[in-house]
DNA sequence: TCAAACATTTTATCATATAATTCGCCGCGC
DNA sequence: GCGCGGCGAATTATATGATAAAATGTTTGA
């Protein structure tokens, strides 16, 4: 196993347990390998094994004890907010259901932050907003990357909120816009529709408008929700019932 | 250092070392002590030592590269919503501040999850918030815990919701509210109003009554961060302006 | 039948050695 | 004087082997 990924193997050896546990390689109740065979397995010491399972159980991934061996936890003590563990969730064991479960959890912050951020937003918070909104307007006309923008745009209400909580969806929303996108083949040409919608947000902010800004900012992410729950009428219809997992 | 706290000498360690770091004791920007230093400091291995910085490494607080030392990540990076360092904070570099912007997640979170647990609640978790009522009824007569069963309640609903985003923050809210209690001195005698405020967010869960069970439970929490909010303006009047921190 | 002693397996801790990385210093050439 | 390349030192990264502690299963003794 070269370390590949990461930097050093320590990481490397982190990020290849962590998808093979979020993926379901590991069942949580049956039995994780030793440590002399994970050793063999990945060819690196057991110092180095040992501080990437350390790692795993600092996220709640897994758990050991002396004689008992390493076992892997049960989902719900996983850290989902961990920015490592959800992206390897979305990227290694994708589920429209738990991208729009994801999303469940932005429509409900987003708009709180943009309302707290209409009245806290300091002035240099403002003109990030503001920053994000031109160059979201200039992807329009092809001149900046539609992404990014985006991204920035939302990074910048979350800033300003002032709300050290809601920063840190920061990496959160950054790995699922990348990664929704990546999937779903939109912002195949930003339609200007969708940026006059953020744009209204911003303004409301910017004027120090709660009420609006926090209805618009649902406004948006619930369209955006709308769409995956489409999606998964449409892919639920053709097969059978059954959206467990 | 004795392993006093946890149950194994690594943990101990990476609970202290968590505490002393988001106490400040070690500045985001100054140096951290050396390997070397750090087991002298606490009579460990290196091995051990190094397991402890993995894990806060995982959690944010701290990162290293060779030559460079180790570093304190500035407290952005910090993973607020990891348990244990919310834990550290709370018990430890308490602020009422940062308990109001907790309960600023809580009242964006959990009227949310009371919506959806009206829909998405099976008769099993209907009949967990059931029982947490119950408790909190009995409670108010004196027959049961106070904490504990309004824990239970809060605890239910998140559950019935369905996401498992919304239930990553059981341990959150109740270390949260194991701890203001503890400041605050609530739970004197459970006002039979208050179990009334829960009772009627259960009854319209039960219901399948969305909007009732959200705003019921938005007010319920709203009311418990109207009291911080008095206590927090009453604490600044009587020294002087700048809530800084 | 039960309980205490014992053996065994696995992680936990320790100790030491070597490699890799990066920073700063020094000298060389221009 | 100034930049550039190598050299050395400091620090974490990795490897290895030995010992301790913990938890489980087994055996033995009454």
């Amino acid at each position: 196993m070269p370390p590949s990924h990461g930097h050093n193997l320590t990481s490397s050896i982190v990020r290849d347990l962590g998808i093979a546990i979020v993926t379901g390689e590991y069942a949580p109740g049956k039995p994780f390998p030793v440590e002399s065979e994970l050793c063999r397995h990945y060819g690196a010491s057991r110092s180095v094994l040992r501080e990437a399972v350390k790692m795993l159980t600092a996220k709640g991934l897994l758990s050991a004890r002396p004689r008992q061996g390493t076992r892997v936890e049960p989902e719900e003590r996983w850290n989902l907010f961990d920015p490592d563990v959800l992206r390897w969730m979305l990227e290694r064991k994708f589920s429209l259901q738990l991208l729009i479960q994801f999303t469940q959890v932005r429509i409900t912050f987003e708009p709180c932050a943009a309302a707290l951020a209409s009245h806290a937003a300091s002035p240099e918070q403002r003109a990030k907003i503001t920053a994000a909104i031109d160059r979201m307007l200039a992807a329009g006309r092809g001149e900046d990357d539609p992404l990014e923008s985006d991204i920035a745009f939302h990074v910048a209400v979350l800033q300003a909120s002032g709300n050290p909580f809601f920063l840190q969806l920061r990496e959160l929303i950054e790995t699922a816009l990348r990664f929704s996108i990546r999937r779903t083949n939109a912002y195949k040409g930003v339609p200007l529709a969708s940026v006059l919608d953020h744009k209204r947000v911003a303004d409301a902010i910017l004027a120090g408008n709660a009420a609006a800004a926090e209805r618009f900012m649902r406004a948006l992410i619930q369209e955006a929700l709308d769409l995956m729950l489409a999606e998964q009428k449409k892919a639920q219809k053709p097969r059978r019932a059954g959206g467990r997992k």
